[in-house]
DNA sequence: AGATGGATCAAGTCCAGACAAAAGTGCCTA
DNA sequence: TAGGCACTTTTGTCTGGACTTGATCCATCT
């Protein structure tokens, strides 16, 4: 019985796990491994080639594969959109427009995603709910130079990032988590205590180089993001 | 001049960036690709494969790839060593172990770690500065049952993290992101006012099923955690 | 109409062999 | 001795071919 790539990486993962093979020890070459496991050297190469990917073992030509000696490693969040995310808690989802409007973009926005002067902007400020329980609260900004057609859309039912997905083709993003203080209209939106430490994540997103739209969506109080590796 | 998977990768993502394909579209099948690109097909295979793995494409078999409809996205944060990130930066780093007691596992402690009434844990508070500035306070438990060696190590010059890198083999581990505020201690100790949003990092690991360890890092004041993708 | 079972199609995996590229090793020469 | 060149080792990539797996479609049977 042919070993898979699968079969291979889950056994080398196991050995490097259970310390057969400790931080910074030389693991064998991909023939020897190969050997070991009856496959072609290919099989064996793409399960090393994901491990590395994982971060779990350091690949050099010449050297040889090593196990990290620190782990050095990478941590993979979801960013889903949030309806998603409340559904998957098995809770109701609910948004709600809380405000709207056109305006020139003002001087730190501009210099945040790097707009002309006196370029329009939408602003919005949306709620998203959780079993009736304000989760989520999003201020987001649009780029009407690049997106003239979110003058007039109306986001009372749909929330604008579901829009923008259907709208911009595909985007790149920069992510950034911070902390920040509730201050008064945050901390009535989502009710807690204004000063409240809350969880921020601010995404600005571009399109062939045109900023598009810079979102910063605040999560209730005592919100984690989690992951495992 | 053949096109490497490399060269493939990059024409599809510029040319969903670019919105020849808009979301949701059915992409060539691999065979049509291969022929296009004049490669092999296992050339192509690999091309779509970590477009896939990126969350650019989905893939099913029988119906083709398709370019995601909605972003899905996942961001991938790497999450170094303190020392490492503060020299990537440029600054000088210094450790200073703050507080170091052997002690009794409080209740929390047990409930989160799960570990047996009466075990022993050390208990460790260690600041990082970068150019004298506190950068990051540590606040780490280790697990004595495991790791009876730590009862007695010296953590005034190396610190923990440091130090367990090279005692545990490899572990699995649990990180979370969450906002807090600054008490009187860490308000002290960071050099912030009481009440302070932080940015959190808890991390706890377990070797073979075992707690190892559990680490809060709360950084300073307006620390961003960023990414692109 | 609804269940079932096979045909078909596209991606997923594997292989054996080949060549490329990076990185050490060590020897040779100025 | 310092520099540089050639050789070797190991991973990286590509090929063209084959077989596998999963999903879907469709004809047939109940």
């Amino acid at each position: 019985m042919p070993a898979t790539y699968r079969d291979i990486k889950a056994d080398i993962r196991a050995r490097i796990l259970r310390g057969d093979w400790a931080p910074g020890a030389l693991l064998p070459g991909e023939i020897d491994l190969a050997e070991g496991y009856e496959a072609a050297r290919s099989t064996v190469n793409r399960a090393m080639r994901e491990l590395a990917d994982e971060g779990l073992i350091e690949r050099r030509r010449k050297s040889g594969s090593r196990v990290r000696p620190s782990p050095i490693r990478q941590a993979r969040f979801d960013i889903p959109l949030v309806r998603r995310e409340i559904e998957e808690r098995g809770a109701a989802y609910r948004y709600a427009l809380v405000r709207s409007e056109v305006m020139v973009a003002p001087d730190w926005l501009r210099a945040r995603l790097g707009l002309p002067e006196g370029a329009e902007v939408r602003h919005l400020v949306c709620l998203h709910f959780a079993d009736n329980a304000p989760w989520q609260h999003e201020d987001r900004w649009i780029n009407l130079s690049l997106l003239p057609q979110a003058r007039g859309a109306d986001f009372t039912a749909l929330g604008p990032n579901e829009w923008l997905v259907a709208q911009v083709p595909f985007s790149e993003a920069e992510i950034s988590i911070s902390a920040t203080a509730a201050d008064a209209a945050l901390a009535a939106h989502l009710g807690c205590a204004p000063g409240e430490p809350l969880l921020q994540i601010e995404r600005s997103t571009r399109w062939q180089g045109q900023p598009v739209t810079l979102v910063r969506l605040v999560h209730q109080r005592g919100h984690r993001m989690t992951t495992r590796y």
